[in-house]
DNA sequence: ACGAAAATATGCACTGACTCCAAGTTTGGG
DNA sequence: CCCAAACTTGGAGTCAGTGCATATTTTCGT
């Protein structure tokens, strides 16, 4: 992984050049008012080097929202033995999520967001496939007490309105702190509304050799 | 509503024109394969006309989105005294809300959806504005025991899984009987999970006359 | 170290949705 | 019957995104 040919350094490099300077004009001026040949002048390439290395110009802003797809399945996934779902996302999302983070620097970000029907768009999209990666963890963890696919959607519900509580706190220009403990409420009274349907779901199992006694 | 001068019928009829103009050649040959250009040919207008009836290319499609958007809320707004907002939604949900209406004539217009991307984000979109309106009845009912916001996520989560299981088993063609009764099945499940956090969350009170005793 | 092959960058021409504006054309009311 | 308002249209322009042909750079085998 440290090994790498200086083609590929390049590459790298000139990714967050592009990126950088895109998401500095944004945050400055506002996603629908830069153009991508601004973007292109401002990074010293040509508008189709930046289509080179992203798909649309939704991709320059959210540059990294593979780790916010993940993050819901990552969680679940990493649960220790004898820890269900819910419990796993109640105790590890407001550390690990960055749905659920805020500090100063989301300011701008969320800012630009909020005031781009495209870009809130995408979240709703990448929402989307949070939930259906959760979905196909819970899927997998074979749990037939309920429909997979429903208690991801319910899960994603509460993240849903925390994601926009959230966005509506920073709209409001609220102090982190307040904004902190807003959330850590919100994300405790959703999740409690949620633990008697799906409070044991998809408990992880002992593993099989015979040390542990079995759980049932 | 019948007082219409012939302005006003011939705008209504134009835009029936265009829309299902626009239709028919979406579902015959998919959304993004057909052209503005080509949608004002088949309805003999220009294309500057279109865009006097529609804001955009998905409008066209979802002509009456609205209805759409506002179901739950209104099954909600229109439930009897003692009923909640769940019972309302358990027992006319399936009857009175477009997004779980299973006939032949949805196939193609499903199919069309399916395929995509753009007309994908729409329906989020008002999926989204659905989870909005919903959660303002909701507000307006004032049952302090939850957040509005959440509890109307939450019942929006369930519809979005039962969208998308709509969608899933249409894409695999099966027979309108067998989806309509999964359907009822999948939806009698999520709000049975949904029962026993929200079940009795906006409860109408019974008028104040005093003809009848208090609820509480 | 050299030259061919592969990867990358760029320019150019094009499409298609959408906007703005400046005429036309049609309709309703006095 | 004529004027004003509403509606339609054409034309010119913007911007994201695509496809292609052409440089330019890096890599790798020899």
């Amino acid at each position: 992984m440290a090994e790498m040919g200086l083609r590929a350094r390049k590459k790298q490099r000139t990714r967050l050049t592009i990126s950088t300077a895109a998401t500095a004009l944004f945050e400055e001026r506002g996603f629908e008012q830069v153009t991508l040949a601004e973007v292109a002048r401002a990074a010293e390439v040509s508008v189709n080097t930046i289509f080179n290395y992203f798909g649309t110009k939704e991709d320059l802003f959210f540059d990294r929202q593979d780790e916010a797809i993940a993050a819901p399945a990552g969680v679940v996934l990493g649960r220790a033995t004898g820890q269900s779902a819910w419990y796993a996302l109640v105790h590890d999302s407001l550390r690990s999520d960055p749905l659920f983070t805020a500090d100063e620097l989301n300011r701008d970000w969320l800012r630009t967001i909020d005031e781009s029907p495209a870009l809130r768009a995408r979240v709703r999209e990448i929402m989307d496939r949070r939930e259906e990666e959760l979905a196909s963890v819970l899927a997998a963890a074979g749990d037939g007490s309920a429909n997979p696919a429903v208690v991801a959607a319910l899960i994603g519900g509460a993240h849903r309105a925390i994601a926009a509580d959230r966005q509506a706190r920073f709209r409001a220009n609220q102090a982190i702190r307040t904004i902190r403990t807003a959330l850590a409420r919100l994300t405790a009274g959703s999740y409690a509304l949620l633990e008697p349907s799906i409070g044991t779901y998809a408990t992880k199992a002992a593993p099989l050799d015979g040390t542990s006694a079995s759980v049932t």
